[in-house]
DNA sequence: CGTATTTATTTCACAGCTGGAATAAATAGT
DNA sequence: ACTATTTATTCCAGCTGTGAAATAAATACG
């Protein structure tokens, strides 16, 4: 109902500091005149506003890089940026094989990196946290004066974003893990933890707008599919999840055993798991253990490209179910550029066919979907991106909120 | 990027004026009180605000009806509301045998109705216009004064919510029908074209929150069957359409022939055409012409009740579809609470075991869908109840826009 | 009829943002 | 050194809000 939650005219402050904050966390380092125009502000406002910011150290005030030859007329430029030191915010990012942690300053730099191999299916509950809180502490230890602020963990799986409990996961065994709540308990300062897709996804929104545009679906194919929203320039959020389960949409019923217990999933197709099995003569009830290697997929696909009949037939079929899922979006949504995300493009290179053959007989005549997909290789440094600018947004965030009476007055 | 467009102390006006307004529309006359406590300003500025609107002729305030007789002690309370003669509004809704249109005033009454019969599908598209216009044009020619704001038109089919062009309509012969911007052209006033589930699922949203929540999905059985959200509070948009052509996700492939001219789609077992050609013994190949009549559907019904085979399975197959659209949706999104309308509340008794069936088949274990599922009969109030809603919000956003100063200058 | 009671409006000092004008700051060119 | 140029800041009146207190309005009660 209400479209905006302002009303009294210190909360417009609040309002436009978070503004301010906002434009130089996506634009980078801004002079004050580009952040009159970026947000629309005055230029009093952008002074008022950035002398006291810069008093209570949010942000600093440089001289333009003087390196630079050609030295404009007058006086020369200053730009604003967000104080590095000012706040500092982990990302850990959990796949099935290891835990990849890092520790940023408020300007987005990397203190601090860590990587701990360790096989998720395995853990208890209770060393499942406690293998996460280590590589917190190590690499917010090596470095005296952290100001922590937020931990942005992400995880594939179902995830309830207002809790951060991890409803269901293929790489963990348990169900219903409260991984927000037991973090903050551990480290007391602000949880997110996401889907994988999110943060990837908001990554591309930031990256490549140019080429998606506002409106796209992400999906990251790694242990499994996940699928990610932007609708109209907004990462999508459901009520209690914000990722979409497209892997567990039902492609074929009664068809292939899937991971989570039914039948006839995309993901019974489409997963690495999935295609092994098809190509190794195993039949479609196994769901074997553990996790299928980079180097074997890699195999997997040599052998499809080197024209192994059942191999190529393995591919297709993958890509025909995530067709499958793709045109079901695409009917109950609006049709919409599609990033597909992966580690190793030649896989996807083998489904694109089967997924465009799929798109093209299940979607109505009337929808163009010319030229919908688009690939991304390596997921990585999306992720990465993405969770740097979810957590320091959330900073940012709180930092808009500290307005300097209500500093005096706490 | 940008949660809230409001910069400058005039727009915050602008933006309170309608929040003030929006609150009147959905609780109905309020006194100040009720308003400052609704909206959360502050008892100066409900003040100063509804005094420029009374004295635009927006607002009227009257004493609280003196027939009640428990009179409170002190001074009476006196109620605003909107001036039901300073703006009227059009709700048009076109289904496959007829037109039904109203003129409404600002109040939400009901001026004049109007209830053209006529065969869409046989329209062409400069008819089908012309029908269209001549409707609206009875309605207001009998009035004299008649400040008309906004048109609101419903249909049933796929529409781009930006420019109301009908891309898709099963009761329409032609396709991509700018209806907006030719109304717009014959009539110059804004104009809103929706798929007729979204004004229900408004409506249901404003009726029924205690029941449904701010987070649930409309399903509505008419000439097929069509899908609106609701989440967190707010109506679902899509970036070109705001409906879900759930109907024509992909439940067979390869399946029974659709009117939409893909094969398998969930519509061609739910919809009555596709019901009536199961039991008739015609086979799925055949999409017949016309629609059938209520009548057809009773028998049809009636037939099953009675405990004939072949009607009673055609019915849980239609079912079936149907839980397979709604587990699709809940695995893409999250379970929900299902809105159910249907004209024939007999039909949705037949049915209701197949969804329920396909439901708990499809959807992962973890999740509970217990009671989800909510009928509602009659489709055609809450279809009313929507449009005017949406097409006197639309108005309220325009009366906020006028502030005084805005009225001088211009 | 005057008083108590309840509701609505007005008034005041304070704070936020705007647009425009006036200053201040910092440098290149002459 | 002085001036021109460009950028940033400050100041102003005007508008929008807030909370608290005072005032006005309209009725019931005694």
């Amino acid at each position: 109902m209400r479209s905006s939650p302002i009303i009294r005219s210190d909360d417009l402050r609040t309002e436009n500091r978070y503004r301010m904050l906002s434009t130089l966390r996506s634009a980078g380092p801004c002079t004050s005149a580009q952040i009159r125009s970026l947000t629309g502000l005055s230029a009093a406002a952008v002074s008022t506003l950035s002398a006291q910011m810069i008093d209570q150290g949010i942000l600093i005030s440089e001289r333009e890089a003087p390196a630079g030859q050609k030295i404009a007329r007058g006086r020369p430029k200053s730009r604003l940026s967000t104080r590095p030191d000012c706040a500092h915010a982990v990302t850990l990012s959990v796949t099935i094989d290891r835990m990849q942690t890092k520790l940023i300053d408020y300007a987005g730099g990397v203190l601090q990196s860590d990587d701990h191999v360790v096989d998720t299916q395995a853990l208890s509950l209770k060393s499942l946290i406690a293998e996460i809180s280590q590589c917190i502490e190590r690499v917010c230890k090596h470095d005296s004066d952290v100001e922590l602020r937020h931990i942005g963990v992400a995880f594939q799986g179902l995830i309830e974003h207002d809790t951060g409990t991890l409803l269901w996961s293929p790489i963990i065994q348990h169900q219903n893990v409260p991984v927000g709540q037991m973090l903050q308990d551990h480290f007391d300062v602000d949880i997110s933890v996401n889907n994988d897709c999110v943060p990837i996804s908001q990554a591309l929104h930031l990256q490549h707008a140019d080429r998606l545009g506002g409106t796209f679906a992400t999906a990251l194919f790694s242990y499994g599919v996940g699928l990610a929203l932007y609708i109209n320039g907004q990462p999508f959020a459901g009520s209690r999840t914000s990722a979409l389960e497209i892997g567990h949409l039902c492609f074929i019923s009664e068809g292939a055993l899937c991971r989570c217990g039914k039948r006839g999933c995309i993901e019974a197709y489409t997963a690495d798991y999935a295609i092994q099995r098809r190509i190794n003569n195993s039949d479609d009830e196994q769901l074997g253990t553990g996790r299928v290697t980079r180097k074997v997929m890699q195999g997997l696909a040599a052998k499809a490209e080197a024209g192994d009949e059942k191999s190529v037939q393995a591919f297709r079929d993958a890509g025909a179910a995530m067709g499958h899922g793709l045109a079901s979006l695409f009917t109950l949504l609006d049709p919409m550029p599609v990033a597909l995300v992966v580690r190793n493009d030649d896989v996807l290179v083998l489904m694109r066919d089967g997924i465009q053959k799929s798109l093209d007989t299940q979607l109505q005549s009337h929808v163009e979907c010319k030229s919908l997909l688009h690939n991304f290789e390596d997921p990585a440094p999306l992720l990465h991106a993405g969770l740097v600018h979810d957590g320091l947004s959330r900073i940012d965030r709180k930092m808009a909120d500290q307005t300097p009476d209500s500093v005096k007055t706490a």
